[in-house]
DNA sequence: TCAACTGTTCTGTTTGATATAGAACAGTTA
DNA sequence: TAACTGTTCTATATCAAACAGAACAGTTGA
């Protein structure tokens, strides 16, 4: 998986690395058990500071999104959210208020946000469905990302 | 229109007030033409420094949701975002990505994702659209908004 | 006209988050 | 055991957010 930062962007540079993370995982780029690069390795691609993959690795573990191990790496976790159903809805609405709120002021009706979401969502790979029909992932391509010490 | 911030949230201030303001006009809370709270007066009610309230409609005014009258007041806007079409897209999409991103991250499906956006579609107050059958705004309230000096 | 409001624009200061640099310690793997 | 992993410190620089206070300029209505 590729790795870009913008250190002049508005983002932190450590939250652009969460949801590119994040993204990998949804789009099925990245699967359960799958390594990330190691903190320095991933430091000095990125001409980062390793505290700054450091923090970002921080909010993906916090957020239940990887594992790390000690000495071994950090892995795509596959347990689910772990937070409450309550937290869980509050948030998505919290989410979803936000980004039609500014779709609207962005003067898009009802109709285009709804068709923008839909094509997100088909983008997605939602675990247990359309097995194998997502264009990432090469057939093959992971058989020893449990094995090298670092990938792409 | 009833303001309120959290002084702890991790949100700054001043996008509270952004969003607030945002969600008011979404909500058809506020129309086209109404004037907004007085920076000192929403400063007072807030418990917060005059400054922020400033760069809070600051802001509002550079993505043009409202209108600044020196001595008169700021006012609610009626002009369209004024981007060009291909950055109003983009901005769309990038919204959307994160939301669809963040809530599958939370464990929500597809279906349930298309359905929270469902409600707060129907929330909204596009333009043009259902006349009057909007929960908010009490017919006539509206009467002296743009006489009296202020108001909630 | 004039008082009382409005927005606007300064100059500061404090605080906290971001990111950097560098070092050291601890577990894993081949 | 060597070379990698994550982890945990200290210290520093920079910038955004929010605060405090003052002053200037336009609008409104009595």
């Amino acid at each position: 998986m590729l790795f870009q930062v913008d250190a002049h962007a508005a983002e932190p540079i450590f939250e652009q690395i969460v949801f590119q993370v994040k993204g990998g995982v949804a789009q099925g780029e990245l699967a359960a058990g799958d390594r990330l690069p190691s903190v320095r390795d991933l430091a000095r691609r990125l001409s980062v500071n390793p505290n700054t993959v450091i923090k970002a690795y921080d909010t993906l573990h916090r957020e239940g999104v990887i594992v790390r191990r000690q000495g071994a790496g950090c892995f795509v976790s596959d347990a689910p959210s772990g937070l409450a159903d309550a937290e869980r809805a509050r948030q998505l609405d919290q989410l979803v208020e936000r980004t039609v709120t500014e779709a609207f002021h962005l003067g898009f009706g009802a109709g285009e946000i709804r068709e923008a979401v839909d094509r997100h969502v088909k983008s997605v790979r939602f675990p247990g469905k359309n097995p194998g029909k997502n264009p990432h992932k090469n057939p093959g391509k992971n058989k020893n990302a449990n094995k090298k010490r670092s990938s792409a």
